[in-house]
DNA sequence: GTGGAAAGATGATGTAGGTTAAGAAAATTG
DNA sequence: CAATTTTCTTAACCTACATCATCTTTCCAC
């Protein structure tokens, strides 16, 4: 069953009965997509929210001077979507990327609306998808403004213990915000003070 | 009507029938904040969501090198809590205080929930709150990795105008994430090149 | 497997913004 | 309105991180 995992993921929060899971069911896709494939770039209005069942996506911005800055990583059980360009529908400036083969289920933000009409349960879970996701955002703000990179980088080790070992480490560094120059010396520093 | 501000937040979003608004109203309660004083300090648990009717408040939390950083304000017509410890109910990070004398509006995280059950349109409205509230965040966070503080102060400038005058800059320095030494000589720098 | 591209390491040098300190101006409080 | 506290300004010096350049290593496509 390939939507297992996200009924897993969905469980947490909200409990469905058989009728509720075959509308749900209904209104997904699936999609693989290839390793350094789009799945949306910057300028496109954002059309699905795509859940990661296995592989990883990373979703970054472009500044104008041609820098990238990775704002989210997506490995499996994990949503990704340009929340603003989603909510808007006006194009966004969210590029998302797979760093891997990647297999995904997709819903379209005009079948998320009918979920919310037909199974008001699911307003409940998106609300406290989103309200996780600002939790995180958050503290992202706060760590950035107030915690050195090497601080930072300790704490995405922690956090995401899976990733560290098979995501390239430039995009570790875009993700907490310095270059990938000084984070090798970083690093390095970190190893030989240890 | 001391609940008119309100009423108009809201109606951008949903629309209530008398009947709504009168169990919305049963669930409110009126609070005046003196000019220093503070709703929440660090490490309580966050009980309420505070809507701003009129004076201001800022929300900051401390680094533990004692240095305080703005993470948001809350002017008149905004929505202010600790979303991380109101959402979990657990001890929060955030600071919030009176800027000025300052009234508001509290509704208690269980009267929410009783809400979401008798009139569900309000689970709508705090995930579209939420959900705005998440996208400020994300670009924030772009804007911290991509921008330069006389940038992000443009910025600020543009999107809180009636904030610029009677807001310390000292303030201003802490929300765009630099210190108020900077800050001066970095605006005297902006009006030297105009 | 091998050739080319991408990722990583390392050194020299540059810069945005921090720190410390001290005085001037403004705003609160009694 | 005077006293006191808070905020703002300016200046000298400092540091975390960026940039640029070159070399080595790893990866992956054919």
């Amino acid at each position: 069953m390939p939507f297992d995992l996200l009924l897993n993921n969905i469980s947490r929060y909200i409990q469905l009965n058989n009728g509720e899971k075959e509308i749900f069911f209904g209104y997904l896709k699936l999609k693989s997509i290839k390793r350094k494939e789009f799945i949306l770039t910057a300028g496109e209005v954002c059309k699905y929210s795509t859940f990661v069942t296995s592989g990883c996506l990373r979703g970054y911005t472009v500044d104008k001077n041609g820098a990238e800055h990775v704002l989210s990583f997506a490995p499996p059980d994990w949503w990704i979507a340009d929340i603003y360009s989603l909510i808007s529908q006006k194009p966004g400036i969210l590029n998302i990327e797979a760093l891997e083969d990647t297999e995904t289920i997709l819903l379209t933000k005009a079948n998320q609306e009918k979920l919310y009409t037909e199974v008001p349960k699911f307003e409940r879970f998106f609300r406290i998808l989103t309200e996780n996701s600002l939790v995180a955002n958050q503290q992202r703000i706060v760590d950035n403004m107030s915690l050195t990179a090497e601080e930072r980088y300790s704490i995405f080790c922690k956090r995401y213990p899976t990733l560290i070992d098979h995501l390239p480490q430039k995009q570790i560094a875009s993700y907490i915000g310095v270059t990938p120059e000084f984070f090798s010396r970083m690093r390095s520093e970190m190893l030989r003070k240890s």
